[in-house]
DNA sequence: AATTTTTTCAAACGTTCGTATGAATCAGGT
DNA sequence: ACCTGATTCATACGAACGTTTGAAAAAATT
């Protein structure tokens, strides 16, 4: 049986992706999908509320995974707070091991997450807001309490950063394969998540000037 | 006089980094700069040719001050390796630098920078790559004899994350002003160069694991 | 002043976009 | 077998897109 839904968010997963939502068009996502162009219409409404669902479809069980290792550690630590490393590795691991995971969009929708991020549109930037309000307002206590001697000008820019930095990763880490001649590897996830949170570890433990 | 030209340039400079050059359209673009629609095609050619105009206005004499600015430094090193944090603030300096110079488009190009970097589109990865070819060329020896202990694997990631966080710190400091809630200031630009160079070399530096 | 070259202009080209419509087809319950 | 609601389909709409054209206007050259 055939699951047209399904089909329509797949393919628009791959082509926002790859080319961005706005230059995309519905006529492309049909063309790969198979079916007729009426029926984005009929079961997502728009092209807006289709992305909408697109990044839904993964984001939500991603952040609860944030969450939920992010309060695996605060039990684990009492009333102490969460060491740095322990918190990035919640924040930016989940989402980079989901492209080991083919089934889940694997690096596809990794890369379409760090493409909205850089997104100048605005109903794309108010979207994506909301999908991420809730994991903002729980890491950015816990970071801050990993860190309770920086100022906190040095602190909002240096999210600001790792933001930047986590971006960019998720959006073209395959372009640092030819970068680097061969040299570093992004489909070794847990290499890449070791050496994001390692090199953001130790910018955010930069001692301010 | 009226400088048709240049009109066109400022325009589209401003629209392209307001709402990325893929949603830009020619008669928006003309629309600002009041002038005839098909003065575009007359003096540049096609959209495509007039965004590479665009970007090398402001390009060409941004990278040739980060070449004399490295250049400089490495004068005054002699044989030594001229320090990580000269290195990097030669890198990003004149770019961050740049947004507080109202005349030569300000905050508004560094934006568009910031933009096409992370631009999916082909066209627009070639062109920025051929604008910025001679620089890497030049900045990548010098960063590794900065790090002579880096091993290369940890040395190439990490030039991926110094470029995600200087390309969304140039396309978006100004989310920063309301995210941080008025704390930072990414007017400052001095203040934003020294964080983002402390930040970077800090990460750097961090022993490898 | 006459001629040539450069620049501007209004109008239109063909294409593609997101969206809408109404009929055809399918599935499940009765 | 019949009906009903859900889904698919071909087709069309108006708007906006990048580009082209050929003539008018301005500037430069002679």
């Amino acid at each position: 049986m055939k699951d047209t839904k399904r089909d329509i968010l797949d393919a628009a997963e791959q082509l926002f992706a790859a080319k961005g939502p706005h230059a995309t068009s519905l006529r492309q996502i049909i063309g790969r999908a198979k079916v007729n162009l009426a029926a984005v219409h009929y079961h997502f409404g728009s092209k807006e509320s289709l992305l909408q669902s697109v990044m839904a479809r993964r984001l939500v069980p991603l952040n609860a995974e944030r969450l939920a290792l992010l309060e695996e550690q605060e039990r684990a630590c009492g009333r102490r707070a969460v060491p740095l490393q322990k918190v990035l590795a919640a924040l930016v691991g989940p989402a980079l091991r989901l492209s080991r995971n083919p089934k889940k969009g694997g690096a596809v929708f990794m890369q379409l997450l760090g493409r909205c991020f850089m997104e100048p549109d605005l109903k794309i930037q108010a979207m994506l807001d909301r999908q991420l309000q809730e994991v903002a307002s729980r890491f950015i206590p816990a970071l801050q309490r990993a860190l309770p001697k920086l100022p906190e000008e040095d602190f909002f820019w240096r999210i600001h950063f790792l933001v930047g930095a986590m971006a960019h990763t998720m959006a073209d880490a395959e372009r640092l394969r030819t970068f680097s001649g061969g040299r570093c590897n992004p489909d070794d996830t847990e290499a890449m998540i070791e050496q994001l949170v390692n090199f953001l570890s130790a910018g955010f433990k930069a001692k301010s000037r």
